[in-house]
DNA sequence: ACAAAAGTGTTCCCATTACACCCATGC
DNA sequence: GCATGGGTGTAATGGGAACACTTTTGT
């Protein structure tokens, strides 16, 4: 077992990162079940090494699960009540698993690492979820993509976090560009259209989309996506970075 | 002397304010100056006590400097860089302040304190410069309003803490309607006007500016405003809460 | 009467929205 | 041919920018 008391890490600085991902017309985030009884979520977070830049250990947590480098990646909320901690998750942790005390010296100082306040920076990240393969690491039982819509209860404010941060990815989606970081390599218009009708959970009027996202003037169109259907087969995208 | 080190804050986590205000069509920060040689001057900062929200921490940070209370303050970027100590700034602090050296084991405490690696939240606040009255506290030299044009160069990465907190002030003055917090009580469209002008750094046409800031619907038409000029009497405004 | 600045109305322009039409594809 | 979905053009709409004019005040 990885021991953050025995770690070179900042004290009660944590960062939690919402990775949000997207597949048929569904916003996903992944979320990791830890490895105890009792049903416990979180999304993937972790801790600061003293030489090491936040925005490093952010890509480091995200790394850990996803496998994947060069992720879209940022810094969206500081979450910092004084009444932040694990107590009550702790305390079910253990009472549900009185088996996990085993050295008892360790296991002291593992609690008082994490029964204490907190402070976390969240942050969130977009990713294609093609290319992610869910990393299960330390005491991971699964990791898992939700449904944003249908995500399991999380433990301390978990939940909460996941809300901000979709509303801080609505406010920043038109002004960033940064939408196409939740999609393939290569994609259709309509998957664009798509893309943005599950963020903002609205319909867009079809050509005048077209017209908005071409005018952005990022996209770069490839050959024509013959797909079988009985329709006009249509271009494929590529964002030109 | 107030030491850090002895009292109960959470460690490495500092919180640092960029105080706007407004005056003579100047957008102005709050900058204290150390009471010390050598020309050392710092935006308000502090830590956070065990027990106490970081938003608590942060104004009552604002009350010390400022005196006032029920200031609009918002969280705005963690900075959080590895190489973010004091380093630099403590060593030419005590080359230059050799008789500092008193009690050695407080010293010695105190100085490993501040020479460590600190991550912290920027906040910004917005005040109406006619009810602060600076206040030094501790080390203060002084406390006084700084043209933002025209700041002292501080320690750390402090004058880039300031540059981030006007690039957020800007993105938020429309959506939150929050510049009002900058003017006195009652205030003629033409002071608004200036504000805006002055945070933006651009010309704003008069008879649109007018009729963009009442289609907002958040401000009540007072009595007119009898100046002594030879010109038509403005109106006051009054912000409705 | 006049200068200065406040207040308001009106036109112009552009970007978004709505509506309409044509095209390619496989059955 | 025809149903289906893709692509594009054009008219209507609305909000902001530019321009013009009127009103109020003290000298």
């Amino acid at each position: 077992m990885h021991n953050p008391s025995q770690q070179n890490y900042i004290q009660q600085l944590s960062i939690d990162c919402v990775i949000f991902g997207y597949h048929d017309k569904q916003l996903k985030v992944l979320i990791p079940k830890l490895n105890f009884n009792g049903d416990f979520w979180a999304v993937p977070g972790g801790f600061v090494y003293q030489d090491e830049d936040i925005d490093k250990a952010a890509d480091r947590i995200l790394q850990e699960r996803t496998g994947i480098t060069e992720i879209y990646l940022e810094q969206f909320h500081v979450f910092g009540k004084a009444a932040r901690n694990s107590q009550k998750f702790i305390d079910r942790l253990i009472s549900l698993n009185p088996d996990m005390l085993g050295d008892e010296l360790i296991v002291k100082a593992e609690y008082e690492w994490f029964a204490r306040r907190f402070v976390s920076i969240g942050y969130y990240a977009l990713v294609d979820i093609n290319k992610v393969i869910p990393q299960k690491i330390d005491l991971d039982d699964s990791v898992e993509w939700y449904n944003i819509k249908d995500l399991p209860e999380m433990i301390i404010d978990h939940n909460e976090i996941v809300i901000k941060a979709l509303e801080t990815l609505r406010l920043n989606l038109d002004e960033k560009l940064i939408a196409f970081n939740l999609l393939p390599e290569t994609f259709t218009m309509r998957e664009v259209q798509e893309l943005y009708e599950t963020i903002f959970d609205k319909p867009f009027a079809r050509n005048n989309f077209q017209k908005m996202i071409l005018d952005l003037d990022v996209l770069e169109r490839l050959e024509k996506k013959f797909t079988g259907a009985a329709n006009k087969a249509p271009y494929l995208y590529r964002f030109r970075k």
